[in-house]
DNA sequence: TTGTATGCGTTATCAC
DNA sequence: GTGATAACGCATACAA
């Protein structure tokens, strides 16, 4: 089953076979043959450990994730731009490796997480940052590990990322629900912990001020833990506050909220307008079906292995990419 | 950063120092603590590479799944085994390689994308098999790779598998929508060209005979694709044949389904009562909220990975479980 | 309790 | 165009 083999079976050396199967050096036509036929005759597969070690690439990646109990939707969403990777990774013959920390991990945490997919394992490292701290990443950076962030950023660093216009996608958000007729219009947001809860909250800023209205602390709250019951608890205080439109920066926040919103009879979008986050197929479903921001999950994981791979064979850029996010105009805006 | 290293550092021998790392033999506690404080000092990691190439063990395991383009639920179904999965080979230090191929593909294909992670290079396979032909898998076998099947079984083997009670969960389904006062219960379900689809199909035969009813082949449907539209065309179809009640055996079929009734003014649970397929946290926000079976995602994968842990180990049984589905009582059936 | 030495299957360097 | 052979880092059989 080895190289070793078909050099015996062809009368060959163990370099011109491997050569010969690798195309490093030119191979006489009739050698060629002669070893691809012995190959084919024995079934021949490359030891992958063999060439790892001698290569020290393993022509595989980790994709790391925050996985977070309370949310299996921020998980599907990162099933989405697996898949993205995958298909890019298929082209190349690379692996992927999947990790996840927790989501309420501190920056540390999710480090020893990825330690362990250490240099020696895998050639670069897909991650979802869990903290806009760079510190962590540093290290990474230290060890040499190629690394290429997704879905969120990091602060002050020229690291690469891919991820998608959170602020635009929050101020056309709520630029629509302005366009809508509603005039008080509250965000139900994430923490500004991680960059694109940040930046969805900027994106509401804006719009707020270029729309001329005045910006109104109790509109806006921001939540630390993404559950359904947070959704419905903070929904129904914003509720209280007078709101009549609400853009709701995170999926699973929004289920609560419309949930909510649903059981005080409360009529969607006629009392308020609402705007969520993430676009899934269910979201025609629900009465009325939701208007959503939806960030172009799959493209993202896509783009991220095209860096990835560009980083692996060895050009040093750092790269910034930000894909758009669209509105999927469904009902429940106004 | 090697073992070597760690020698000289410390004037043992690499055999000592392996020995002192891996627990392997007796070692004496001073050499121990040499060894220990050289290699935290120098941050040593042992290399997989050269590990695997020396024991034939690469502490990776592979999950393979279909993915289908039309069925992103499916796929989201999935990420929940995967997460499973996780969990117990976090345990372990073990890896998992998720790879995928096209749900349309025929066995063949979903072969070849599993030769790619061969002997060499994972040390078992979890995977869902494209079919219920046993043919493939032998190939499988007979290369000596461990390998689980999860969420379908194939046909006349005693492969290890694990799955969910799929024919109970149609049965007590039907049963359901039969308690809540339906009479003409229709399925709509997958084909039965893989194991879930046919005992869904099972359970619905079975219920239905057990209840007293005629089994009418119009009110049965089994689809090829699984998506929104085919949901949407055969619900009307069956619905033009008169049913009261339904039970769609898959979770995009179940949203075409849910969406046709609605578009089409049928009031859900009072003209037609409908039961789908799967859990999700949405299914709480539609009108009305859908009463589901069930499966144990997260578990099934659970469950996949230590039976895959217990054939590395070296038992080597073939172990059949079937965990519990059960159903989620909403609004929807009646 | 410890050390020596071999080989896992490749790729790559050097020589021819 | 080809062949010997070293080396990647580790675990282990065999010796001591």
């Amino acid at each position: 089953m080895s190289i070793k083999k078909i050099a015996e079976m062809t009368g060959l050396s163990t370099a011109t076979v491997s050569h010969a199967l690798n195309n490093n050096r030119k191979v006489s036509d009739s050698s060629r043959q002669k070893v691809l036929i012995a190959a084919h005759e024995i079934g021949y597969r490359p030891n992958l450990a063999a060439r790892m070690l001698r290569t020290q690439k393993s022509s595989t990646i980790a994709f790391v994730i925050p996985t977070d109990e309370l949310n299996r939707n921020a998980n599907y969403f990162y099933m989405d731009v697996l898949l993205g990777i995958r298909k890019k990774l298929a082209e190349t013959n690379y692996y992927v490796i999947v990790s996840n920390y927790g989501a309420s991990a501190e920056g540390e945490k999710s480090l020893r997480a990825v330690q362990v997919l250490q240099k020696q394992w895998v050639d670069g490292i897909i991650l979802v940052p869990s903290s806009r701290n760079p510190n962590q990443l540093n290290i990474l950076k230290e060890m040499g590990v190629p690394f290429v962030l997704v879905d969120r950023r990091v602060d002050g660093s020229d690291f690469s990322c891919v991820d998608s216009s959170n602020e635009t996608g929050a101020y056309e958000a709520v630029s629509l629900l302005a366009r809508s007729g509603k005039k008080k219009i509250g965000l139900l947001g994430g923490g500004l912990g991680v960059s694109s809860g940040a930046m969805r909250y900027s994106g509401y800023k804006k719009a707020i001020h270029s729309l001329g209205f005045d910006y109104e602390d109790e509109y806006v709250i921001l939540a630390k833990q993404y559950s359904i019951e947070n959704g419905r608890l903070f929904a129904r205080e914003l509720l209280a506050r007078g709101i009549d439109g609400l853009f709701v920066s995170d999926n699973v926040l929004t289920m609560g909220a419309v949930l909510e919103l649903n059981s005080q009879g409360v009529k969607i979008p006629e009392d308020i307008g609402i705007i969520g986050y993430d676009d899934f197929d269910w979201m025609d479903m629900i009465t009325p079906p939701l208007t959503t921001v939806k960030q172009p999950a799959y493209q993202m994981g896509y783009v991220a292995a095209e860096m990835m791979m560009r980083k692996i064979i060895g050009m040093d850029v750092n790269e910034k990419v930000m894909l758009d996010t669209s509105i999927v105009v469904r009902k429940s805006h106004g």
